[in-house]
DNA sequence: ATTTAGCACTCGTATTAAAAGAGTGCTAAC
DNA sequence: GTTAGCACTCTTTTAATACGAGTGCTAAAT
């Protein structure tokens, strides 16, 4: 267990280190407020503290920077709550207050503010639409050969897809499939709509419509399974700011694991809804060996579907990045309920 | 004028100075195949080649590098038609061969094939909708105080904007609101909607929604202009392979240029329908003086609605890169109007 | 039993000097 | 017109040295 002039030094070293980026020396501690031992003493601390593993020193003679067990411990057990500046806080708040909002503009300005607040680059997960129940279907032909086909889900969100006409369906046949999609796919998860198809669907195309197996065929496509949900960033360009991230190489391999939408959704996915730091070797990526990453899902209607988060280097402002996310991802969740939800 | 062997010369620098981003030595130029000059020879015309503007000199007893004036003479009239791989375009091809297509996930593949094919970063303007024509238009009510609004063009974009209902304004409010811009708005362009409502709308709304106040702010918003089109990039991260970006600084100003939508598009936009190529300092932005940026734009029905980008050092694969980008900004072209157009 | 002053020691960084190497420009010969 | 030869320039590499921040340890002070 730690003593209290222990701990006192460990925040000391990583309040100063977060700040300053730079191996902390005894003298500085000895110097600073709230503390009147002589750098001897306080490196004889230091010592006891590296080799419990909580601080570390880059080369033998130099000061001491902290470990991964150190922020680990610092992120559990010694985070007073921060205050966020009254600026930080109207700037976020100001996002949820528009009055006309899409989701996904919202979910994408959320990005932008969050790295626009740090120096570090924000990534967040659309709401996923999985869950989400069928609202609407709307088939609107363009022209002899194609048609719009498009969903709305009771969450706001739009999905459409461009499809292409079989020659055998008219005008007629469009509608009446569109009538049946409409009569027996409301309120249906999205998650669910292939299954329905073949059960509710079929039966009637084929007593309603000529050509039925190009109408199943057409009806397959329109409601194919959309994608993944969005991945928004903000501020990778932040990261190049880092003197950690000096190297080029070491920022190449972040980047090039920041543009696959794939790994970095399964590297968030909002599996619970809680907030969740992963620092350094912690997260499962080479790559991310130096960064950690803080991460928060928002919910709708009680259940998570999206998550915000931050990449920054091990040497991250933890508090204040939390109490951000924090704010940000309650934000969020606030909106999408109360917009959604409320009105039921 | 410059003579056939300075020419030679000349090309033979570029094309070395392209592949291996280092200085060109005479003795090099003196080995290469097709010359039989001495290296002092060649010393004497590189010297004259210099002088006219066309090479320079890192420092005084290095190798020569092409000056931007020799890369503009180079691309202006030295370039010969350049054979692009089968495998390269096979790749360009098998985009456009896809049946069922979304207009925007096809723009967004094109920036990521180019990005994949070349060490560069790649931009793609999507296509311009502000001419394209209302097709039709939806207002779903979601709940209570939300709706979704939809409008669909005739080029299979769709728009989708959530509003939030006025207390006023009930079901068959919004029946009716719908069926008079239908009625008065399809064909109209998207730049014309709001002349069009004050003229053709308002007054029906006058007559026939009670609270004409409300419907006609409720009109408006739900038709708002959209925005700019969407900009996609595609491997922003190849640029930290190019040496001439191992300088952090020069990286993070070309990458909080391209952060910035509006600006990239503003650089890009489809003004001509030709191959823009700048190098270097013809670019307007300091961040990019030493890119070039190729780029084409591509057209519906004729006429310029998006554009395809390049950006890579001022020392780029020219040719291939040209070849390349002319290929899928034709293509491009091809599936919009066949798509679109060959219905009508 | 703590705490601290003192001091030798370590190791990274900055500085300087010297050497190596690539390539040029010029002159004079071919 | 072309080329061999050579001195010269300028960058890059390597080595040697000095500097300085900070440590660890010992012995004295509290």
């Amino acid at each position: 267990m730690l003593t209290d002039r222990q701990l006192f030094i460990l925040q000391a070293i990583i309040d100063n280190y977060i700040q300053s980026a730079e191996p902390i020396g005894s003298r500085s501690i000895s110097k600073s407020e709230g503390i009147s031992y002589s750098p001897a003493t306080i490196r004889n601390e230091m010592a006891d503290l590296e080799e419990l593993g909580y601080l570390e020193k880059p080369h033998s003679s130099s000061g001491r920077i902290p470990s991964e067990k150190g922020y680990r411990h610092y992120v559990d057990h010694m985070l007073l709550p921060h205050r966020l500046s009254e600026k930080e806080i109207k700037n976020v708040k100001s996002l949820f207050a528009e009055k006309v909002m899409e989701t996904e503009e919202v979910v994408k300005q959320s990005a932008t503010i969050l790295s626009s607040l740090t120096s570090y680059a924000s990534i967040v997960l659309g709401p996923e639409i999985f869950e989400s129940k069928l609202k609407q279907i709307q088939i609107i032909p363009l022209n002899m050969r194609a048609a719009v086909a498009i969903l709305v889900t009771d969450t706001g969100h739009v999905e459409n897809h461009t499809v292409t006409l079989p020659e055998s369906l008219d005008g007629s046949d469009l509608e009446k499939i569109t009538n049946i999609l409409n009569d027996r796919l409301e309120g249906v998860p999205l998650y669910k709509l292939q299954e329905e198809i073949y059960k509710e669907v079929a039966g009637l195309l084929k007593r309603h419509v000529s050509s039925f197996h190009d109408a199943l065929r057409f009806t397959l496509d329109t409601l194919q399974k959309s994608k993944h949900e969005k991945v928004f960033y903000g501020g990778k360009t932040n990261l190049l700011s880092q003197p950690e991230f000096k190297d080029i190489d070491k920022v190449k391999s972040i980047f090039e694991l920041l543009e696959q939408d794939d790994t970095v959704h399964d590297l968030l996915k909002p599996d619970q809804d809680g907030l969740v730091i992963k620092i350094g070797q912690e997260n499962d990526y080479e790559a991310f060996e130096d960064c950690s990453i803080i991460s928060a899902a928002y919910t709708f209607d009680g259940k998570p579907v999206g998550t915000v988060g931050i990449v920054g280097p091990t040497r991250m402002e933890y508090p204040r990045v939390i109490g951000l996310i924090q704010l940000l991802s309650d934000g969020l969740s606030d909106t999408l309920t109360n917009l959604y939800n409320n009105g039921k």
